[in-house]
DNA sequence: TTGTATGCGTTATCAG
DNA sequence: CTGATAACGCATACAA
């Protein structure tokens, strides 16, 4: 058991025999020095096994080389990867993350952030449930600390590393329509905590609009008839004229299905399933889930790579949504005709689409 | 825009119209203060916006209030979710946590571990790919920084919050025998960085051992291969024999059954299998998954709760295992007589056992 | 009860 | 080229 008890630069100067300024200069090739001194400074630092500490250096130069992180949980493994590309992104640049999470509340999001900013980080990457009421994220941004938003759609001042959840529902709701189906829902877990599943569902209703198509049902449910499959049967079963449903996420989609198994529906013929994030286990279940393909970590990397320009005193640019791609699965097909009320598109699908939806049907942006 | 920038407690202080120990002490409730003083002081605290600053503090009470904390990977929502336990039990501790991930490298182990060191985290949680083996580590531990092992056995000097992945195999093995299953193998996705992985062959191999029964096959893959189903299913043709996997995750039990349905093998007619973890999706299936059952965020809660104690000069006291339960599911069924060299004991499962194994069979510890 | 002075580890300044 | 010294923001002995 060594003494250990953290070695100072002091010591180090003490011990090549100079003062603390050279030491620190020669340390940090900060200044000139005679190679005299230098080879005694590095000897001595080696020896003691002499380590900046980032306390004190972050004291006098004002940046604690953090960036705080702060998303509503890692149990979703959307925001994991996000995470995990921020992380990841942020390895070697010599910045270090600091994480939170708000479990979906708005005032922990406030917490968190006050938190956050009390760590003294010098830059924040967020997800909230709503940024643009967030008092502290308005301080935060007065203090001028680079702020940067993850999922969220571009806001005010803000740059925002995103997808276009409204051009991807509308995209759902268009493969829906073209095989004919009327009588849609869109199934939302949280949708007054969460601006993408609120954006998801308003990109689907307006090109259901635009199609003449009846208003999709929105249905709003919470965590525990997510997680409990007899519950979910039991909101579906309310909507037996239903023919496709768009899950807000893709764990969402396949408690879905389970549901409708409880129901005695068969997905896709009784009921097409539409999921979103494109999550990987989707393509490797019996049914491949039909799904909006997006890449949360492509999201982390480019928000970090934004902080660190930021960081850097570059210039606030906000860049374009990132890319996503409809991914055909078993999960989505034809209506059944027997279980529409009119029955008027189900018969007659365009003739000029394949029954099956072709595969990567299209990037944006 | 308001300057803004940061309010010190000399502001305070000076605003208040006293010296800045007294401001201190206030704030702190550190020690005496007149009410008169006492009112002056918060009011300019609350006018100026004052709050402290933790680098300020850090430096001179030698305590971050951070915990660094290392996993593999944040992608893997085992280790998000003991991650997101850590978090949750560390709120309102007053520690933040920081966050670094290795992508099961064990150099990226060192220089994470290093790396956070050098913030001077006050204390560690860390997965690692050979914790038993790392310098980083050891320095660490001689430095008395409390440490916190997750996912490991225990391990000489440090505390450990775990499963046990050799018992948990065991059960597996027997639910396998137990069905008249000779033919098995262990397919594992990172055997060489991941000591859970080696711990639940170990288990395994043991336990058939212990029944007489053939050595299962030990099936090693790279990400590659679990990735690409053609790839894996590759890799099981050259296992024809074989009537039921032990796949060290889920994930990869997903997997397996696809590459099955690729050779047009059925599950779990004429391959049974089973994961490990325990994913919430695994029971949403359309063929539930047979799995061992474990919750990543306890550990993580344990863990963080165990650092606490650590910190506040608690002993350092080995908590037990976590429990683990065998989840019953459809993946897991008789072997195919048709498919055995041997047929022996296939044709004839002890009489005494259900064809369906029961539910939550049992709770170690 | 209060305020002054000191030190925590570092770097920047500035005089030698 | 080198080395005292003054911040940085805070808490704490110690003196008043």
């Amino acid at each position: 058991m060594s003494k250990s008890s953290s070695i100072t630069i002091k010591d180090v100067a003490q011990s090549a025999g100079c003062g603390v300024a050279t030491a620190s200069r020669v340390l940090n090739n900060s200044g000139p020095a005679s190679a005299d001194v230098r080879e005694r400074v590095e000897r001595a630092a080696r020896e003691l096994g002499f380590s900046f500490s980032s306390i004190g250096r972050a004291l006098q130069s004002r940046r604690s080389m953090t960036v705080g992180c702060l998303v509503p949980s890692l149990a979703n493994p959307v925001f994991a990867e996000a995470v995990q590309g921020v992380q990841a992104e942020l390895l070697g640049s010599g910045y270090q993350m600091l994480i939170s999470c708000s479990n979906y509340d708005g005032a922990a999001d406030e917490a968190a952030i006050e938190m956050l900013l009390s760590k003294e980080t010098d830059a924040l990457v967020a997800t909230m449930v709503a940024p643009d009421r967030s008092p502290t994220l308005r301080l935060a941004q007065k203090r001028g600390i680079p702020i940067l938003l993850m999922f969220h759609d571009p806001l005010d001042g803000f740059i925002t590393s995103y997808v276009d959840n409204f051009d991807a529902a509308k995209v759902v709701a268009r493969q829906f329509a073209d095989l004919g189906h009327r009588r849609t829902a869109f199934l939302a877990l949280r949708f007054t905590t969460s601006d993408r599943s609120r954006n998801r569902y308003a990109g689907f209703h307006s090109e259901c609009r635009a199609r003449g198509l009846p208003d999709p049902a929105l249905i709003e449910i919470g965590e525990a008839e997510a997680n409990q499959p007899d519950r979910l049967a039991a909101i579906l079963a309310q909507h037996p004229k239903l023919t496709a449903i768009f899950a807000s996420n893709d764990f969402l989609a396949i408690a879905v299905q389970k549901a409708a198994r409880l129901l005695g529906w068969r997905v896709p013929q009784d009921l097409s399933v539409v999921g979103f994030d494109g999550i990987e286990v989707g393509r490797l279940l019996e049914k491949p889930l039909a799904t909006i393909e997006t890449s949360p970590e492509a999201m982390g990397r480019q928000a970090a790579r934004s902080l660190l320009n930021l960081l850097q005193g570059g210039p606030s640019i906000q860049p374009p949504a990132l890319p996503f791609a409809f991914r055909a699965g078993a999960t989505l097909a034809l209506p059944n005709p027997e279980k529409g009320d009119d029955g008027r598109g189900a018969t007659q699908p365009p003739s000029d689409l394949p029954a099956e939806p072709q595969a990567q049907t299209r990037m944006n942006r």
